[in-house]
DNA sequence: CTAGTCAAGAGGAACC
DNA sequence: GGTTCCTCTTGACTAG
């Protein structure tokens, strides 16, 4: 698994440039030479600040996300950080517009926004919700951290924050977002595999307008409600991880 | 217009 | 009690 990356690198990062050279132009004003992107050896770690929670039931995929997470969305992400984002265009050329916006004191509660091309965001009074678009650089970088760790301790995200020119608020929330994207699209990967649509058994409920589960009921058995199974995974999308109850013995 | 993506909001649980 | 986590949802934004 080689991974071509794009044309900038940390430097680049530090320096305020993206892949195309241009400056970043983060969200807050300065970008450029604020020293060190310390990104610490995960070996480093000290174990106590690093939370390493213990194992959730209902399976928590860390480990083994991880080794996914390193193909296909990683490279996606890379692809897209070089330069082939739809609309990274777009967004960079509102990172200028974001510079003026920002001199015109468009933030809101305390937090950098980016301001689209039309400003309806921008304007004083109206509480519109912000949505931050990261830069490519300060989302190269936290990919590449969260492949590294996938959890960050209280210093270390301090640290990635104020190297990315972002909250440890922000911080803290994207690696939230894309731990638990990491996991859908395990899921979303997997449920093809175990979830291939066979024929269960079940028995009839209800036939003309006879009750046939009396028996069950009398056996104090709880009966499921009859729904079917694709339609119980869009209601519980995690259903099939603690494992499907009516084709393996019925945990729940 | 719709679907997809993504940062952020919200609620509840776990941990110290 | 505070913090961080997971999970799901919301709202802004874009592409087709």
């Amino acid at each position: 698994m080689t991974l071509s990356f794009s044309s900038f690198s940390i430097k680049d990062i530090l320096t305020g440039r993206d892949a195309r050279g241009r400056l970043c132009a983060p969200k807050r004003s300065t970008c450029a030479g604020h020293g060190d992107t310390r990104v610490p050896d995960p070996a480093h770690q000290d174990p106590k600040e690093n939370r390493i929670r213990p194992e959730r039931p209902a399976g928590n995929l860390r480990a083994d996300t991880y080794s996914e997470e390193s193909t296909g969305e990683e490279a996606e992400h890379r692809g897209d950080s070089a330069d082939h984002k739809p609309h990274s265009e777009d967004r960079d050329k509102g990172q200028e517009e974001e510079e003026e916006a920002e001199e015109e004191g468009c933030r809101l509660g305390g937090e950098t926004v980016s301001c689209a091309s039309d400003d309806r965001r921008c304007r004083p009074g109206t509480k519109k919700r912000s949505r931050a678009a990261f830069s490519h650089a300060q989302v190269y970088e936290l990919e590449r951290r969260f492949n590294a760790q996938r959890y960050l301790s209280g210093p270390e995200r301090a640290d990635l924050a104020e190297a990315l020119k972002l909250t440890e608020t922000q911080v803290k929330i994207w690696f939230q977002n894309r731990r638990y994207k990491t996991k859908r699209r395990q899921m979303a990967t997997e449920l093809p595999a175990c979830g291939s649509p066979r024929k269960v058994a079940v028995k009839v409920l209800v036939r003309d307008n006879q009750k046939q589960y009396q028996q069950y009921q009398a056996s104090g058995v709880h009966m499921p409600a009859t729904v079917p199974l694709q339609q119980a995974y869009q209601c519980y999308p995690y259903l099939h991880y603690c494992c499907q109850p009516w084709s393996c013995g019925g945990l729940l």
